[in-house]
DNA sequence: AATGAATGAGTGTTCATTCAT
DNA sequence: TATGAATGAACACTCATTCAT
C-alpha cells in the first residue's frame, strides 16, 4: 500500500535525523549504533536494514541533508538594490540561515569530520562556495557600473561574509559569551557601517 | 651527562609531542594509543609512566602548549600608528601567527573537542578574547580621538578579526582551494582596503 | 516454544553457574572472563549481554545463589525432641546440607571475598546466624524447662555448631586428611556423645 | 662488615614484612608489586634483588613465617593436669595463641590460597594437626587411666579445638558480631562447662 | 644495592556488525 | 520489518618483570 511504502522511507527519514542529532552531539566517533538506535526508538539492528553501515549513514546525512543553499532563492532582482541594502539583506539572510537551527547540527558534524577526513571537506567549501557566488557576482557587476569601489570581488565576499560566518562560529558553536551578547541586528548594522564607510570618521 | 638529565623530561615531551600530531590528524576518540605510540617509537604501556590516562595526555596538551598569546608581544607604540597601518600591522600579525604551523594541529584539536565537550570551548574563546582586546583597546582609543569613528569597538573587532579568522579556517583546516589562492599579503591589503574605504567608491 | 522463551534466562544461568564453578576454583581476582566464557562454552563479549561487569556477575551469585537457609525446613515439632535426638538431627542436617555439593563452591567463594572485602562477610555471618537461631531457641526453651542445664544458649550453639562447622571446613575447603576419614555418622556420634556426657567418664 | 651483612638481611625481612601485610590486606592476586613496595618504603624493582617472582616471594612468608607451633611449648607435665584444667588451659592457649594478631594475617593467606592452590593445604593442615596431636595424646593418655569416657581421642581433639578455631575465625576474620561480644574467659569457661558435663542438667 | 624507564602479555570492556528468529 | 543474541576485533589500561644506569 501507499502507507506501507511511505513506513519504509518514514523509517529511513527517522534513523537519519536520530543519527543527525546524536553524531552533533557527541561526534561520529563516540555515538555508538545504541545511542542512535535509543535515540531513534529502535534496535540498534535494524539500522542495518536501512544502512549498510555506521559510516553510510553518516554519509547518507551528508547526502540528503546537506542543504543545496544555505542563503535560499536570492532573487533576481537584487541586483538592482544600492550597495547598503545589498549587505544589510545579505547579512541579515546569512545570520537568520545559519543561526535557525536546521543547519547547525549539520556544521558541528561536518567540521570535524572535515578536519580528519579531508574527503569530507569539499562538501563544506561548496556551500560556502554557492553561497558567495551571488554576491560576488552583485559585486563585479557594481564594480562594472562603478557604484562599488574596484577590486577582487571574491576576496572581498570572502572577507565581508567570513565576518558573518565567525561570529556565527563563535555564537553557535563555541558559545563565546563575548559574541552572544549581540542582537542579530546589531550585527547587520555593524557590518553595513563598516563596509559602506570604513573605519575612518568623515 | 646533561643529556641523561634530560631524558626523562624529554620522553614525556616527545609523547606530548606524538600526540599533538595524531589528534590533530585522527581526533582524538578515532587516536588510540597505539597510534601515539608509534608515533612516539615507543609502546602503548608506557604512555602509563608518564600520563595518567589519555585524557590526561589530551589535557596536558591544553595546559602545557596552548599559547599564551597568539598575536604576541603587541608593543604598546603600536597605539601610535595610524589606523591603516595598525590594520596592516595586525592583519598581517594573525595571518602569519595563525598559519605559521605551529598553531593549526592545536586548533585542529581544540574545535572537535570544544564541539562535542562544552568544557573546552573557554579554552579556545579565552585565546580569542586575548588576542582581540588590543584592538579593541586601540580603536576605543582612536575613537575617542576622533580619528575612528564612533561604534562598539569590540562588535568591530569581532567583525574585522573575524574576517581574517575565517579566512584561515577556511585555508588551513579546510583546505578550501578558493582561499589557498590568495597570498597573505592579497588578503591583508583587501582587508586594509576594505576598512579603509568600505566598499563604495568616491 | 517453551524451549525459546526459557533460552534467555538459561543462557543467564548457564553464565553464572560457568561464573560460580570458575571463582570456586580460582578465585575471583584470577578468573578471567576469557575463562568464565571458555566454562560457559561462550565468548568473553557475551557476558556483557547479561551482566554490566565481572563484579556485577559476582554480585548475581551473591544474590541469587545464596541459600536462604542451609539448614532447610526445621519443622516446629523438633522442639519436643530430647536434646540427644535434637543435637544428633542438627548435627546430621548440617553435615548433610553442608556437604551435599550445592553449598561448598558457594563458600570457597564467600570466604577469600569476605576476607579481602570486608562488606561481604555480613552475607556469610547472616547464613550461620539464620542457621543458629532455631537450635539457640531450642536450647533456650529446654533450660527453661530444666532439661538442659542453665548458661548461654547463644554461645553453647556458637561453640556445638562451630565443632561441625570447622570439621566441615576442614573436609571440604581444606581437604585435611586427618578429618576426611571420618564418616558422616562417626562425627555425629562423636558430637552427641560429647554433648550429652561432656568428657568424664562416671 | 658484620653491619653490611645484617643490612642485606634486614632488607628482605623488610620486604617479606610489608608482602606480608599487603597479601593478607587484599590477598594475593590483588596485590601489586608496587603495593609492596610501597609498603616497604622501595621500589618494586628491588624486589627482584632478593626475590625470584611474586610467587617466590608468598613462598617466602610461607617457608619462613609459618609458625612451627601455634601453641607453643606445651610442657610435658601438663599431663598431670586433671581434665578440667587441661582444657580450660589448652583452650585459652589457643585463644590468645590464635587471636595475639601475629597468626591472623598468616591465616588471611594461608585461606585463600589454600583453597585455589591445594598444594598450599598441607601446610596448613599441618599446623593444625600439630596443635591437635597434644591434646589426642592427653585424651588417649586419660582415657587409658579412666580419667576420660572411652572414644576416639582423634575425634574428640578434632571436636573440641574445632570449636574454638571456629570462634577465632567467625571473630577475627570475619569480624562476626555475634561472636565479638565474647570474652575470651566467657569462651573458655563455657568450653570448659561444656566438655565437663555436656549439655544436660543434673 | 637501588632506581625507575621500558616492555609485552594480559585484563576487563566496548561496539560495529551479523544473523537466526 | 524488527529483534536482540552473539561474535570478534579493537580498545584503554595494568602489571610482573627486565635491565641500563
Amino acid at each position: 500500500m501507499a502507507r506501507t511504502v511511505k513506513t519504509v522511507e518514514d523509517r529511513r527519514e527517522q534513523i537519519v535525523e536520530a543519527a543527525l542529532r546524536v553524531f552533533a552531539r557527541k561526534g561520529f566517533a563516540e555515538a555508538s549504533n545504541k545511542d542512535i538506535a535509543r535515540e531513534a526508538g529502535i534496535t540498534p539492528g535494524l539500522i542495518y536494514h536501512y544502512f549498510e553501515s555506521k559510516e553510510a549513514l553518516l554519509k547518507a546525512i551528508f547526502e540528503e541533508r546537506t542543504p543545496s543553499r544555505v542563503v535560499r532563492e536570492i532573487p533576481e532582482q537584487l541586483l538592482g538594490l544600492a550597495p547598503e541594502e545589498f549587505v544589510r539583506f545579505v547579512t541579515r539572510q546569512m545570520l537568520t540561515g545559519l543561526e535557525d537551527g536546521k543547519f547547525m547540527p549539520l556544521l558541528r558534524i561536518y567540521l570535524p569530520e572535515a578536519i580528519y577526513h579531508p574527503e569530507i571537506a569539499p562538501l563544506l567549501t561548496a556551500i560556502i562556495s554557492q553561497g558567495s557566488s551571488f554576491m560576488e557576482g552583485y559585486l563585479a557587476s557594481k564594480m562594472e557600473s562603478g557604484e562599488v569601489r574596484k577590486s577582487d570581488p571574491q576576496l572581498v565576499t570572502d572577507l565581508v561574509m567570513g565576518s558573518v560566518m565567525n561570529i556565527v562560529l563563535r555564537r553557535q558553536v563555541l558559545h563565546d559569551p563575548l559574541v552572544m551578547g549581540y542582537t542579530q541586528d546589531q550585527i547587520v548594522e555593524g557590518l553595513v557601517s563598516l563596509t559602506m564607510n570604513g573605519l575612518l570618521s568623515g
